[in-house]
RNA sequence: GCCCGCUUGGCGGAACAGGUAGACGCACGGGACUUAAAAUCCCGAGGCUGUAUGCCGUGCCGGUUCGAGUCCGGCAGCGGGCACCA
């Protein structure tokens, strides 16, 4: 609420300053929660959806959000996820889709595939069963096509936060190095792998690779114990805790690989639990001077550690790697043709003698992976494609399109009712015209929200996903408010499909949001009941120090301030807010006091302030309806009183407009209050008071939009106040004639002074040295030194 | 472990760009109005003491500067992200 709450006011106020404003509204409805819903209750997760839909839209009508509901969809709807259908078959010609086989956490009682949240401690969330690895042949888009684009492109993001930007750059994860070919004794294939330090590659002692290497597997079929060490791993992959804390453990697999460039010693192959298949070749040398996990390894194995970096200002022939690596910067020795040289020079030398020896090259590796979207569930966008014995895998071509959900479907079986639903699966190949079975693997629900930006552009356009001409004119967004929890994944995806979406000539865009802004999450105080039991906060009532329940009045623990979450039902219901206080009050508390992108604690007594504030902004009109027209304030300019308070105008005026452009709300609130309380401490009338007034009420409008309107129309006006411009600032109105300046001794605070603005140094230095308290602070010494910064500060040192 | 962020009154938080720390609000205390309460209005309020034109004070230690909440170095605490990423 509180975000869209913020986006609310940014679009009134963007209104009002004549700006074409698209503020649009969907549902983000597929999805697990459905789902589980289903199996709970034995809703239909459509009909569930629709019902959950239906609430949040009348909250959001009672809020007074500002929003087109022409525009609105559900990614649900036929109409929106035909469309996503079109573009991955379009993708797919594109080679921007494939499938590969990929590890999965397989719940054999409920047969589905569980997300790892969905996993706690090795089991099913739900059924509580072991869960298993499995591997499974799934879709997967080509993100990694656009690594080094999407890592570039962040520093164009100037509008996002920082925070963001870096996750995103970590997540990326560019390395460069090199890939390095290792020949292996009595084969002829070599091992592969990957490293950021190949100028360590003197310094290495062993090889290492990934337990689902290829390789690995393929000496476990005559190696029982490999056999067995391969399984465990596989098995502990679950459980991040226990893959946390395990030591660095391997087994020899008895392969023998040559140092590429050097005869010495051969170097033993390992399977490693710290070796991971999906990161580069999923094969390492050890360097064990070099690198902690090495390290580690080689002492347990008893394994050489030979050091070749030397630190700055170390002793050659003293050097010795104890417990701990050496990854500083520093000069090679031990390493051949490299010896003396520094790190970042022995780099580019040692690619190239690699390259020159055809046993490496220079390479960048991303620890990006592609985005697996296939999902063993019903409640999701189908995947257009069809299983043919004949033909294998087959586009549903772009004419059959949509393939439908059905809608008769039952929850009674565990697995994907789809696997079961006979009218579904049936179908012919579209190649061979034989008997096919459909895909019956939905997408990833981030799909869906990959792209909803651009179907607001033209929510009801049928020849695409949008309409061309519509999204030249609106995209990209101007400002995106959501949570910090779509750093990551949401927002990268969104801008893949963007380019995506562009490489196949929908749009002309790479970025689809050009502003970012993460609003903090709204808090509550949890309550512990006397059995141990979350409760609701109107549930619980203060008792003196305390609190007690309201019923019975047993003594209740307060807990942390938490997220508001069903789960510690912690929740406040905004219809109740509303229907006490109303939707403005709501809002209001919402953007005051703590800054946006911070966490929000509701209390009562900030509702209540907010509350009081309303009360007090009708009454500042009210009572003053009657002086504003009654004395003529001239045609002379406002002095004295007057003039302060049209200064404060202005000032409002300019500071509200700056910090809205910042989003910072809680300052827009603070600058408001101050200027009512400049309105109530003036008792003038006249036109500065009405203009004072009618400025207060056009800048409330975007944060209080009914109270405003209301008093618009108080203040004798006809048209609506929605329609009423942004005022404008003038300048002239921004700085008073005189300042008051502190003056210091040896830096310390010791008067203020008034001069008229812009007063010459030599003035104020004369002034202030004449101050009684100056002269007392110096104690009669002559000044050193006089600082004088005209209009802010004078500095005395003695 | 690595990366990022934060730390200011009883509380949420202000402080443009190194120039009067604590705006605005919440909670609190005192007073006015009222038979009373609520609402409203007025006043007070960082700490300390000697009640002053006083001293101390923006997590801690140090530095730069005429001047540091703000800049630099180190440390601690809290929060977030990522994680055997080679």
């Amino acid at each position: 609420m509180r975000n869209y709450t913020m986006g609310d006011v940014v679009a009134r106020w963007r209104r009002a300053q004549g700006y074409n404003v698209l503020h649009p509204m969907g549902w983000d409805a597929f999805g697990l929660p459905a789902e589980n819903a289903a199996m709970q209750k034995g809703v239909h997760p459509g009909r569930w959806t629709h019902a959950n839909i239906d609430e949040m839209r009348a909250q959001f009508r009672t809020m007074g959000l500002s929003l087109d509901w022409s525009r609105e969809f559900a990614t649900c709807d036929v109409d929106y996820y035909v469309h996503e259908q079109a573009m991955f078959l379009e993708m797919l010609e594109r080679d921007l889709v494939y499938r590969k086989e990929s590890w999965v956490n397989w719940d054999p009682v409920d047969r589905t595939v569980l997300a790892n949240e969905q996993v706690i401690e090795g089991r099913g969330w739900r059924s509580g069963a072991p869960v298993e690895r499995r591997k499974l042949e799934q879709w997967f888009f080509r993100i990694t096509a656009f690594a080094d684009e999407l890592l570039s492109a962040i520093d164009g993001l100037e509008r996002w936060p920082d925070k963001v930007r870096t996750m995103q750059a970590n997540w990326i994860g560019r390395s460069e190095g090199a890939r390095v070919r290792f020949p292996i004794r009595g084969r002829d294939d070599g091992l592969v792998v990957f490293t950021t330090r190949p100028d360590t590659l003197w310094g290495a002692s062993f090889m290492a690779i990934a337990p689902d290497h290829p390789l690995a597997q393929e000496r476990a079929k005559d190696d029982p114990r490999l056999a067995a060490f391969v399984a465990e791993c596989l098995r502990s992959g679950t459980s991040q805790e226990e893959m946390d804390k395990a030591e660095k453990r391997g087994v020899d697999t008895g392969l023998r690989c040559r140092h590429p460039l050097d005869a010495t010693p051969d170097l033993p192959v390992y399977v490693a639990n710290f070796v991971l298949m999906d990161y580069g070749t999923g094969a390492i040398f050890g360097c064990p001077s070099g690198d902690q996990r090495d390290l580690d390894f080689a002492r347990k194995y008893d394994l050489p550690v030979l050091p070749v970096v030397l630190p700055p200002g170390a002793d050659p022939a003293a050097f010795t790697i104890g417990d701990e690596a050496y990854t500083g910067e520093g000069t090679l020795i031990n390493s051949g043709f490299l010896d003396g040289l520094a790190v970042a020079d022995a780099k580019p030398r040692i690619i190239e003698r690699l390259e020159e020896a055809g046993v490496g090259e220079r390479q960048v590796t991303f620890r990006l992976r592609d985005w697996g979207v296939s999902r063993q569930r019903y409640w999701g966008c189908p995947i257009p494609v069809v299983h043919c014995a004949q033909c294998g895998i087959v586009p549903v071509p772009r004419e059959q399109l949509p393939v439908r959900l059905p809608e008769d479907v039952r929850f009674d079986e565990p697995g994907n009712p789809l696997d079961r639903h006979e009218a579904f699966l049936r179908t012919t190949c579209p190649g061979c015209g034989g008997e096919a079975r459909r895909e019956t693997d939905t997408f990833d629900t981030f799909t869906e929200s990959s792209w909803y930006f651009a179907r607001f552009c033209s929510p009801q356009y049928e020849e695409g996903p949008f309409e061309r001409r519509a999204v030249d004119y609106w995209l990209p967004v101007d400002q995106y408010i959501g949570g910090v929890e779509h750093a990551v994944l949401h927002l990268l995806y969104s801008r893949f499909f963007t380019r995506a979406m562009s490489a196949c000539g929908h749009l002309d865009l790479a970025e689809p949001f050009a502003g970012l802004f993460t609003q903090g999450m709204v808090t509550h105080l949890t309550f512990e009941g006397p059995n141990g039991r979350w409760l609701q906060p109107d549930e619980v009532e203060r008792e003196g120090e305390g609190w007690v329940t309201v019923d019975g009045r047993h003594p209740v623990q307060p807990g942390r301030v938490e997220k508001m979450s069903k789960s510690k039902r912690n929740t406040v219901d905004p219809t109740t807010i509303i229907e006490g206080y109303g939707a403005d009050t709501a809002r209001l508390f919402m953007l005051s006091d703590s800054p946006p992108e911070r966490d929000l604690e509701w209390t009562d007594q900030g509702i209540d302030g907010a509350w009081r504030y309303l009360n007090r902004l009708w009454r500042l009109v009210d009572e003053r309806l009657d002086r504003l027209d009654g004395r003529d304030g001239g045609a002379g300019e406002p002095a004295g009183a007057d003039a302060e308070l049209k200064r404060t105008v202005h000032r409002t005026i300019d500071g509200v407009t700056r910090e809205l452009e910042k989003l910072h709300f809680n300052k827009a609130v603070a600058l408001i209050r101050e200027l009512s309380n400049a309105i109530e401490a003036h008792d003038g009338s006249g036109p500065v008071l009405r203009e004072a007034l009618e400025t207060l009420v056009v800048l409330v409008n975007p944060m209080m939009p009914h109270l405003a309107e209301e008093l618009w129309s108080k203040l004798g006006h006809e048209a609506m106040l929605a329609a009423t411009p942004w005022p404008a600032v003038d300048p002239a109105w921004l700085v008073a004639d005189t300042v008051r300046l502190a003056v210091q001794v040896n830096g310390k605070r010791r008067a203020e002074i008034e001069l008229p603005r812009g007063t010459d140094e030599a003035t104020a230095r004369s002034i202030a040295l004449a101050d009684e308290a100056v002269l007392k602070a110096t104690a009669g010494k002559p000044p050193r030194r006089v600082i004088v910064v005209p209009d802010r500060i004078v500095n005395v040192v003695v």
